[in-house]
DNA sequence: GATCTTATACGAATCTAATCGTATCTTGCT
DNA sequence: AGCAAGATACGATTAGATTCGTATAAGATC
């Protein structure tokens, strides 16, 4: 679409803030500080700064209806798990995304995951038999 | 085992020095800045100086036998990209190697390289079993 | 051995990421 | 109006990545 953002990569400090803001959905600084504290030791003001980074380069969106403005993520974070695979899959699997699952799946899968794995192809065939 | 580097991670431009010598092997800094030029525009002795540094890091081992030094990796391309998958994981995927791939064939994959997966669970499948 | 070629080493500039302290602004309360 | 609390904005610092120009060193050649 004419206008549409590419999808730029977050850092690696963005994107722990965009899990949080998946998790708890839209937030405030303070409430986002307070959820990424419980985890890492980190000021308010490096949260603050780095969300309006993120909202300068359209990570996030805000909402300054209030004082305190409210971040939601831009994209959906399938969206954002979708562009760091691709990013990958070109980088270091020469663009073979079968490369890369293989990789995935051989290394350190319970037997639980290869079953969900496995019931994912499944349903992947029934659909492309209809 | 005592004395082992934990395998840090590649920046994205030692990332594609690494891609080529586990291409084309062992190489000198001549020959990887020669492959590296077919499809980007890049200085010699910037090539040079990634090469100094991933030694340093030792990403790299390096040969001083002859006057022009010959570089080589010091993981395999297996063990970085399990590596690389491996952080991912962590950082975009919750921890959860299964979300990874079901995200990674759901999205953008061919039919050929559906059936390469599904051989390969095959193959896991009939090695449990033994 | 002087010089030409070709390598590495070194140092600097630029850019981005990440961090946080301080300044400023807004709002509700007295 | 003035003040206190709590929010954003701004600026500076530090560290790492990337780039490359220049200096230096090591061989080959005449």
């Amino acid at each position: 679409m004419a206008g549409s953002k590419p999808t730029l990569k977050p850092t690696e400090a963005e994107l722990s803030l965009l899990n949080i803001l998946w998790k708890i959905g839209p937030a405030t600084v303070k409430q986002v500080h307070l959820t990424v504290s419980e985890t890492q030791k980190i000021g308010y003001t490096t949260v603050l700064k780095i969300l309006q980074i993120m909202h300068e380069k359209t990570l996030v969106v805000r909402d300054e209806t209030n004082r305190a403005h409210v971040y939601a993520p831009a994209d959906s974070q399938v969206q954002t798990q979708t562009s760091l695979l691709k990013d990958l899959v070109t980088k270091a699997f020469g663009g073979s995304t079968s490369k890369l699952v293989m990789r995935a799946i051989g290394d350190s899968t319970t037997k639980e995951e290869i079953n969900d794995i496995r019931q994912m192809l499944d349903r992947l065939e029934q659909e492309s038999k209809q």
